[in-house]
DNA sequence: TCCTTTGTCTCAACACATCAATACAATGAG
DNA sequence: CTCATTGTATTGATGTGTTGAGACAAAGGA
């Protein structure tokens, strides 16, 4: 469990914790079953409050990603086949803060394909890390 | 100058007016040359504080969409046509959050590329208002 | 049974963005 | 020259989200 949070950056230290254990769940870096750390023992590492790593365990519950069995600790689940529809409401709203975001800088659909294109390819080259 | 500022709403008033207003000018509804109301005039309407629509004037200024010419008022500028070079770090920034909630909940990039074509269509449907 | 270890919950402190009010500077009409 | 009208800058209040510390409940092993 290679993780890094920075304080300073724009998302808050939990949502790191949760974006970073969702894409390790996902690429298979972390197989079903895997035992994720102790919330006070990451929190430890990391040097943070129990309670912020507790927050993102409880978001990638949401998620469906893991699932906590109580004295046990928590463990990583399948992934559900991603679907548009299954990545909910959460999604759309992504898609359609972005659509605003584009719109109102004068770009048509395809110019914001294109840039969402760019962005992909952006975040496939330095997953070196994880 | 018809615009509506919902408080209540996710998006700051400050926002609100600067989406609306670029709006407007990208659609031609508010023509190169238009005065725009002075900033007291205008949060005497919508009932806030001048400073509020101080700040949206400011963020279009940014934008390029509008000049301030001192004494004279705030008007309305030819928008630039735009490419997503131009539409500058912002729009690149917007692209990156949004590819990275994408790949986050598992979508690979088509699937990402059409909750994008599905905004933007959502989008362009209420546009009556304006 | 007792105690250790797990996640959960609650509450206060803090940081940050936004808004409102007010004072200010510039500038052109009269 | 005077002054009304424009946008600008500063300061304080407010609300929201995040963090941190600690108390709590559950549950299995010794």
């Amino acid at each position: 469990m290679i993780l890094r949070v920075d304080p300073s950056a724009a998302t808050p230290p939990y949502a790191q914790i949760q974006a970073q254990v969702a894409t390790m769940v996902r690429s298979g870096v972390l197989p079903p079953g895997t035992r994720l750390p102790t919330i006070r023992h990451l929190a430890n590492d990391l040097g943070i409050a129990a309670n912020t790593v507790a927050r993102a365990y409880r978001e990638l519950e949401l998620e469906g990603l893991v699932a906590t069995r109580g004295r046990h600790g928590t463990f990583v689940l399948a992934p559900a086949p991603a679907t548009v529809e299954v990545a909910g409401p959460a999604l759309a709203d992504a898609a359609t803060a972005y659509a605003m975001e584009a719109a109102h800088r004068g770009l048509d659909l395809d110019q914001a394909l294109d840039a969402v294109r760019s962005a992909f390819r952006a975040l496939d080259e330095p997953r070196r890390l994880a």
